[in-house]
DNA sequence: ATAACAATTGACAGCGCTGTCATTTAATAA
DNA sequence: TTATTAAATGACAGCGCTGTCAATTGTTAT
């Protein structure tokens, strides 16, 4: 059995190719009968459009790419498979591309790659999500975007974002240590390139302050969202004067160090200091103990970016659209009463 | 700057589309002297081919895709690296293909899927490229394969394959726990439907053999590759009448899970007992104390299963090729002197 | 030098679809 | 009813390339 083009489908409903390129294109001006015998036909002969012919032929393409630079692998494969779920219903092809965004000649990069492939749209997470003229760049090329970020409202109007409500689950993570009696709650910061690392911050420091409790500037280490900064970061902070009885590390990586920390330092979880971490990435699983950690979800959180690319892509609708994730609070055993 | 085509690369040749489309292909019969010309003007207008009317034209295409079932984000991510630099290189173009290789219709789907997109070639990690039915259905689509996998000979020549000598680096490992004064040394195996768990017990034995060592059954624990089965795994050994002062775990993920129970239960790492993985993922670098493993070098296997099966796919040149990589022992913390 | 052949090159159709624009049909107004 | 306009449909070119096959050129043997 060949692959049915649409001339077999034509063919057998009935009406012109064009006809049926209407109807696969969901245009408007098709008698809703007519409609009816393609999609009749179209199931009969289960035709799908050749997508090689249709980013020939057409102005628009029906490539997206995801252009990431690897922050962690779960995290990058999670966002993947929801894409391609995205993908899958509407007869899209994801390209994917993982690059460094420190390299000095990246938009140029990214710009070439996009020309050349003909690509219809972006699916951006930080750092690219947050390089304000690498976005500008794209969208002035008729290029599609959406933008995964931190934060509560979306920067500029370029594109739709999705934004992650860090803050608010900072917020919530640290409420949750000081319910249970911690009063020195220590930071380990992911860098200030990072909108989510200074989200999360904030959130910490609002939490502090809604508890009517002080900042202290020495429990708030500046780190990056590593192993190795988790464990500097904890022995830091245990060498203060005023020890910390809590961390709240800026995500699960930068826990799992302060816990390997915690335990070079023989120091008891949760028994003589709880660690927060955020993210809930498998392995915020697999530490000793177990981190209460904050979950986002991932795969759906993209699926709904590409959905909303896809959109854009097709109609030229609105781009003010934004959509508001908060992660959730997930208590495991790393944090515990005072 | 709009994007140059082929006609534009022939006019300023001065030969004609069809000469341009050979210099491409690397066909033969070009001249020399026609050839370089064609390369010049290729250069000066840094032409690249467009890929969906190589596809639409075209008997064979230029999209390879990745089938894998999702063993592990930081394997993957690796595969999809090295793969995505080998297409790059080439012009081919990367499709992934995240699924379940336990779905019962999953051939059909890899088949329609292939048919679907025009695909030239699948990369096949395990369990796909261990799915001898599966490779078969595929090569008889005349698209090219791939197959990287355990072992040290290729089990049929229906495509070119990667082994992986998992048999010769678990000997490795076991031959160093050996050498270290372990005498009674317990493993935890990743499933018998993995070839590489199979390779690996074997190893194994095959290092006590050399060694006069006994081979006790109740010191090899049926597992799987999860951190859950190295909780389990490690108890199960613990509690042996004769209870082993080393635990090869058939993976990194297995062997963080032994870990873990290790501490639960008191016992010193490496001091009471010593525990090794396998892989060199990244969290092996994580747990405490950091694990001894071996490393394979994935990122560039990928990059020469992609670049074999691009070749497959250019000429059908033979079937026959066999590459083997023999992972390599990387001793951290987690084993010591008995 | 010339025939006979092989090596190069080019003309042209067509892959499966979309864009443009002309044509047909239905819907509304007069 | 018929004229007028809008909605629905189709004819056809062409996207940028490769496959086929014919035409041209160069090469060798006579």
């Amino acid at each position: 059995m060949i692959k049915a083009t649409i001339n077999d489908v034509a063919k057998l409903a009935g009406v012109s190719i064009k006809t049926v390129s209407r109807v696969m294109n969901n245009e408007i001006s098709v008698r809703q009968t007519t409609r009816e015998k393609v999609q009749v036909a179209v199931a009969e002969l289960s035709y799908q459009p050749n997508l090689a012919a249709r980013n020939l032929a057409g102005t628009k393409s029906f490539s997206i790419a995801y252009v990431y630079d690897n922050p962690n692998a779960y995290y990058v494969i999670d966002m993947q498979e929801g894409i391609l779920s995205a993908c899958k219903k509407q007869g899209y092809e994801l390209l994917i591309h993982p690059c460094n965004s420190k390299a000095d000649n990246i938009t140029e990069e990214i710009v070439n790659m996009v020309k050349q492939s003909r690509i219809a749209g972006l699916v951006l997470t930080p750092p690219f999500s947050e390089m304000p003229e690498f976005v500008k760049r794209i969208t002035d090329l008729d290029v599609k975007v959406v933008r995964i970020m931190s934060g509560d409202v979306a920067p500029d109007n370029l594109s739709p974002c999705i934004m992650i409500n860090d803050h608010a689950a900072a917020l919530s993570i640290t409420q949750h240590l000081i319910d249970l009696g911690h009063k020195n709650i220590g930071f380990i910061a992911g860098g200030a390139e990072h909108k989510s690392s200074i989200e999360r911050l904030q959130g910490y420091k609002q939490a502090l302050s809604n508890n009517q409790m002080m900042v202290n500037e020495n429990l708030i280490i500046e780190g990056e969202y590593s192993f190795e900064s988790g464990v500097h970061g904890a022995k830091q902070l245990m060498a203060e004067d005023i020890k910390p009885t809590a961390i709240f590390s800026c995500n699960d990586e930068i826990a799992a160090g302060a816990l390997f920390a915690a335990r070079l330092m023989g120091i008891a979880i949760p028994e003589q200091l709880s660690i927060a971490g955020f993210e809930n990435s498998p392995f915020s699983r697999q530490t000793w103990p177990k981190l209460t950690t904050a979950h986002q979800p991932n795969r759906k959180i993209a699926e709904d970016a590409a959905s909303l690319l896809i959109g854009q892509t097709r109609n030229q609708s609105n781009k003010n659209i934004m959509t508001q994730y908060t992660p959730e609070l997930v208590i495991r055993d790393s944090t515990g009463q005072l």
